[in-house]
DNA sequence: GTGAAAGCGCTAACAG
DNA sequence: CTGTTAGCGCTTTCAC
């Protein structure tokens, strides 16, 4: 004798009564309620989610998807942690619980995807590293599986998304720039086919036509989104004979190894070449002071998952404004790295 | 009409039958099994996890327990993710998924992993960032949840344990300080009763007593295990009359921060004040290189699991002679953060 | 080698 | 307000 079985028994009383006294159902003694409550916590008693899953074809579980292996994510080391909190500060009131779902290096992630879902493992779901083209949105959506990205995509099947503001990030960063008299600048892109890349790239490149300037398909620069990659970054513009004046960083963790670059070389953020990148926990630590944008990843955090809850029949009422597509600004914070003024 | 049900109907053949050409049952005709396997194939069937869940009374599924926000896992992703790719290797052959289990920061550990054992969610489990006592061991082993830590305790329910060897990191970094003429040694602690702190920080007394020398309590340094904590560390030990000449950093991410910290004193590592840490993918780019212990992220985690595994009794045949207890060694990668001599 | 049927723990519909 | 019962999808006896 287990579970709620066990419950009723101690009690003398059904198990349906107890399952409606737990679940909150208004047609229960409260007297009755309260004991059974009692008698729960002594004994420890949790509802198998196998059970009520199966019953009530839900698992109460929204799953973050991320691949695993270090090259992959692009994101710094504690960027996912902040934003699950703040995913969690929302799930909290509806009791859904977060698991982020680990799709191994080895496998692919469309399959991984369908894996999930067959099994029916989670309620919703929310993806990150979304790609240009991306079929993983085609095949929730064919499920009528709950869903929200935290990126864009060409694939457009109507979820919604949550984005950083790149086109914003480009268009300040080069306008900054230019104003400070550098013609000849450099960006950087994630090497694979990730979305933020085309979106980055696309902008830096109208936002110099509106200066009348040309983006020099040289000076893009693709890297891996880690230390490693910036710091080949570095090796590659420092090789160039006719090196940019100052470049763009799209990732956040490129900034640490791109500095490491430079320093090689004894060539100085805000003197000798001028940086704008994104602000980190780690790049807080650079010097000269990093010129780059920043973002509250709790708040990022709190929007996904209201986007997402307003997405599900049981929860959308509670957001009936949840903004279901949105590009989330940043602020740029002043630093010295593009300090320095070209001479006209 | 939907799941087995839909699949036998299909074929017109039982659901019973279905299930066991699914699971590799050997009673079946083989020309069955391959029909049935192709349209299971073709209409993308995968068996619902809570249906087979509550059959079996198992999951498939590892939970790795880690809490969210950032000032509390120390580790940053990068770290947690190589150690997953580690684990789904071995994971991979025996068809269990790894998640992530997110414990939000505002909610207590214990009450979290109750819950999720309660619902019974996981097959087994991966505890990470152990205390000095760990009330979540005692709970597990009388539940007989299989588990395994990465971390030691002195809570011993003779679980299978993982851990680095701060004992040895302690010990080498002290005699290699030692030897270069250091004699006041400071060590950083983590701030909270993570139980790696007590570790490092007594053996690093032994270590120090073994040349006559006494650790100074004043020479411990308590921060948060991450770059601000390192930052923190800086300040306080610039401002004492009577610096040490040389510190070890337990934690992988404070060195930036400590860098930072003393290179805006113009304090230079290798030459001012020595400095034995940790290597990780950030430390890499650090000015002077740090002199620190690296480790194979991958492959504890492939222990890690295989420790697991051998507790589970469906699968302990396979993994016979899997260490259950094992101290990891790390290599030490000289730099020159350490690299002068005090005069005698 | 296959089909029929029980039952894992739970919730919801229905009867009282 | 409470008890009884069907059935979610699956695996596993037990007959045949």
């Amino acid at each position: 004798m287990t579970g709620i079985r066990r419950l009723a028994q101690h009690l003398d009383i059904s198990i349906g009564t107890v399952s409606r006294a737990l679940n909150g159902r208004p047609d229960v003694n409260e007297e009755t309620r309260r004991r059974v409550l009692q008698a729960a916590t002594e004994l420890g008693y949790v509802p198998n989610q196998s059970g009520r899953s199966l019953r009530q074809g839900t698992t109460n579980i929204i799953g973050f998807m991320m691949q695993t292996g270090t090259e992959i994510t692009g994101q710094g080391d504690t960027f996912f942690m902040s934003v699950f909190d703040g995913i969690q500060t929302v799930f909290a009131r509806h009791r859904l619980d977060l698991v982020a779902l680990l799709c191994s290096s080895s496998e692919d992630p469309d399959d991984y995807l369908k894996r999930v879902v067959a099994r029916g493992f989670a309620d919703g779901l929310i993806l990150s590293a979304t790609q240009r083209h991306d079929p993983r949105f085609e095949f929730l959506a064919k499920r009528k599986i709950p869903f929200v990205t935290l990126g864009r995509s060409l694939t457009d099947v109507g979820q919604p998304w949550l984005d950083l503001d790149f086109e914003g990030m480009a268009q300040i960063s080069i306008d900054r720039l230019v104003a400070r008299g550098h013609r000849r600048i450099a960006v950087t892109r994630p090497h694979d086919d990730v979305n933020l890349g085309h979106l980055f790239v696309d902008q830096s490149a109208r936002a110099l036509a509106g200066h009348g300037l040309a983006l020099d398909p040289e000076l893009i620069f693709s890297s891996l989104p880690n230390e490693a990659g910036g710091y080949q970054v570095a090796r590659q513009l420092l090789a160039m004979t006719d090196r940019p004046t100052a470049i763009l960083l799209v990732n956040e963790t490129i900034a640490i190894g791109f500095y490491r670059g430079l320093s090689e070389a004894g060539v100085k953020p805000g003197r000798d070449i001028a940086i704008i990148g994104r602000q980190s926990p780690q790049s807080h630590f650079l010097s000269p002071s990093l010129t780059g944008f920043t973002l509250s990843r709790r708040d990022l955090g709190i929007a996904l998952a209201e986007a997402l809850l307003a997405t599900m029949p049981a929860f959308s009422h509670l957001y009936p404004d949840a903004d279901p597509r949105k590009v989330w600004s940043e602020d740029l914070i002043e630093g010295e790295s593009d300090a320095h003024t070209l001479p006209a």
